[in-house]
DNA sequence: CTGTGTGAAAGGTTTCACAGCT
DNA sequence: AGCTGTGAAACCTTTCACACAG
């Protein structure tokens, strides 16, 4: 009775690697921190039960995934890190200019931009909107406030195609709706309310209040993990 | 080689239900938020296949999820939508108070607060820490901002056992220790480091840096959605 | 007849065990 | 020997199909 919005796999067949799990495209993010740590250290090879140690995972899970992008190991050896990186960014499309849009400046959009000012990393916020005209015209993180009026123009001129949606309820459709209509096809979700947009369109929901709410499954009301009064 | 950090199912034996997928705990929040649309509606009963409509989830699996809960749907009728929204929130144990602590009141923790503040819904942030001593002193969202030095004092004696980290990527492993010595044993962590915590201790990492670089993934380099210049 | 509850089947992910390079 | 890559097994989740209650 659903049509199954974009359950598995992904990219069914492409130029360098083809169709890979959600659950594994949400483990090379972690991957590329614990490369760039090891990078930072000056280490030059690791193995997947160093990666392991580093990322929480189990080297098994981590030899699956990382032969799925195309195995960029050697046998005996381990990965090269700066090698393995690379391959792990261009397969995330992170090897490109990757200019994502962020509606709404207030205290959430406003950390997003510091955040992401902060990382000399792909996807870069590259255009900011608000509907607040004191705030239009000014900087944020580097790139300029404009108006809600501007989001269509904006968008298409700069081929951007991630927005990221820090607005109140309230507005949150609507500004997915001209998102979607200036060409973006993946949002990143902030406001606690279920959009209602074309299949095609990728939508991650981050939920503050739905996080919380599930989390309080695990306070389990007896004694605490550590007391010592 | 890894110790398995909670995987699969909780809550061995309880009173109420026992062991509950993670998967089906993250939907929870989910049913309750489409029941509580419901209600303001008016609407008394409510059937998988409506709720399905609401929440993007297929029917088969909303009854396989609520029927775990002990089934509390009437066959040939439905769900009654206060009893079940009811029944879930004890489940989630948000029928009792369950403070939670906020550790950082910088542009992020004050997003967190003031969303937190606009809910009348458990858990809620019942106390907030920041170094900086500017703030301290100052109230957000209802709660005052306590020292750093204060954490363990507060948290202990408010039985907090659910903490929030919203401090920057440096900070975080220590706080977090502190929280964890104080009591708490779920945490949600939104700076960017692998948190190093025992076992017991349930960690949920927010990442927006690792997020976006995820949904990167899904942007494909061809032609946008909708086109029409 | 309607819509829940549920065993069975299907599908996907993780773990295991080991073959195969270096 | 050491560590990756990978088929097979185990495990978990979702979907299907239908019995069953109201």
């Amino acid at each position: 009775m659903r049509a199954k919005l974009h359950g598995g796999r992904h990219r069914p067949a492409d130029g360098s690697s083809r169709a890979l799990p959600d659950v594994a495209v949400k483990r090379l993010p972690v991957y590329l921190r614990a490369l760039g740590e090891l990078a930072v250290g000056g280490q030059e090879i690791v193995s997947s039960a160093e990666l392991a140690a580093h990322t929480g995972l189990t080297s098994e899970q981590i030899r699956k995934d990382l032969a799925m992008l195309g195995g960029f190991g050697t046998r005996g050896v381990g990965y090269h890190v700066e090698r393995l990186g690379s391959s792990i960014r261009s397969c995330l499309g992170l090897d490109r200019e990757v200019p994502v849009a962020l509606v709404g400046a207030g205290h959430l959009g406003t950390a997003l931009s510091r955040y992401n000012e902060s990382r000399r990393q792909q996807p870069r916020i590259g255009a900011i909107f608000d509907s607040d005209p004191a705030k239009v015209g000014q900087r944020l993180g580097g790139a300029l406030i404009r108006g809600m009026d501007e989001i269509d123009a904006t968008v298409r001129a700069l081929g951007i195609r991630m927005a990221i949606i820090a607005v109140p309820a309230v507005g949150a459709q609507v500004v997915a709706m001209r998102l979607v209509a200036a060409g973006c096809d993946v949002l990143l979700n902030f406001a606690p309310v279920r959009l209602d947009l074309p299949a095609e369109v990728r939508v991650h929901n981050v939920d503050l209040a739905m996080e919380l709410e599930a989390l309080a499954y695990y306070v389990r009301p007896d004694a605490p993990g550590a007391e010592g009064e």
